[in-house]
DNA sequence: CATCGAGTGGACGAGATCGTCCAATCGGCC
DNA sequence: GGCCGATTGGACGATCTCGTCCACTCGATG
């Protein structure tokens, strides 16, 4: 049972844990993380892990958690505004900008963290579920206030195009990962976009 | 440099220890997999694996080289047949039907290797690219029996829904694995497939 | 200032893992 | 049978990793 952090300190510190694990997973994946090595880049003591976690499995699952947060944060502006055509184009505009400015690597966090934690840790699959939902939920919200508009084909059923899409932004994120071509997921957005939007669309992509 | 098998008991042992280690993959995850206990396994001695590979790294690789195999090999005759609107909704029922007998497990085995090689080994992540490469070639060229018999809308690009199905396949098994739910894959496969069929389509989903 | 719990530092042992090494065995071939 | 390279068995040391342990410091509070 890990103990919260009562103080300031406790606090700084337990966070300085997370963020130099998640970076060392970011950086050699979960296989590459240990311990000792968390522990030198943080900086903190082995006491100190044991103290705030229960061991690498507890400490893995808090680095699906502020991963997530992370992939929400960065994206929180330009997703919030996936409730138009043109905010939608301006969204897989920026997606593939990121991607080509990290040289097509990395893919998306939480779809790697999935792969290497979903099977072999509950708690981490359902953090990263949990990742998901709040992502959709994005797509889902911006979705509806493009039907309420108007913007859709009529009878379009909006939770599960925002699945359709995510889905679509998972799948062109490992392609582009794994060939190394950041215009992977492009192609594989524009197909769930091009779905939904109605017979007057505008531009197809540019 | 490890050496090839030249006698028929060598490439035995040599595939006996490949398909141990992909099986341990497969059950435990790459990080899973130690060399004792593929020794234990195959079985073989140390000895034999490093004279066949030349160490962890190229084992990984061989092991990327068979999945993919195998994933091809065991959805042959389903791919084979999509080549018509009734057979692309054949592939999709096999390929939730598979997802549901698995307890939605396990995601795609290549995406899942992905997830786990493509960041840190060149030569795997070239294997897995190889295996998307001949999935989606088996998409493209039904995709462009359908379009040949006009099935699909006038102007689609064969090429390019090939990719966007591929990575609505993959997205689709990555949201089934986290999110335990096997009608995920079916939700971000129709999308795919609701997108090429031709103004006079039958059938949404099953 | 004395106390006390939260927080800290880092040594330590148990065990796992990798890759090396060498001697033994197998089986085709002269 | 004798030879020889391919193949095999498994011990071994070096290294890494995890998790435990205990003594220590910090800082709020009475």
């Amino acid at each position: 049972m890990p103990s919260e952090p009562t103080t300031a300190r406790g606090r700084a510190t337990r966070e300085r844990i997370v963020l130099a694990a998640a970076g060392l997973v970011a950086e050699r994946g979960v296989a590459g993380m240990s311990l000792d090595d968390v522990c030198a880049q943080a900086p903190a003591s082995k006491s100190q892990l044991y103290h705030y976690f229960d061991g690498r499995d507890d400490l893995q699952q808090a680095v699906a958690e502020t991963t997530c947060g992370t992939v929400m944060d960065v994206q929180a502006d330009v997703l919030g505004g996936f409730d138009t055509l043109d905010g939608a184009e301006r969204y897989l505009d920026a997606l593939v900008a990121l991607q080509e400015q990290r040289g097509a690597r990395g893919g998306c966090p939480i779809g790697s963290l999935a792969g290497q934690l979903a099977e072999h840790h509950e708690g981490s699959r359902l953090a990263l579920a949990d990742g998901f939902d709040r992502w959709e939920t994005g797509f889902r919200v911006g979705l509806q206030a493009m039907a309420d508009r108007g913007d859709l084909r009529a009878g379009t059923e909006v939770a599960t195009v925002a699945t359709q899409v995510l889905a679509a932004v998972q799948g062109g994120l490992l392609l582009t990962q794994v060939r190394r071509d950041a215009r992977q997921v492009r192609i594989a957005m524009d197909g769930a976009l091009a779905q939904i939007t109605a017979a007057r669309r505008h531009a197809g992509r540019s």
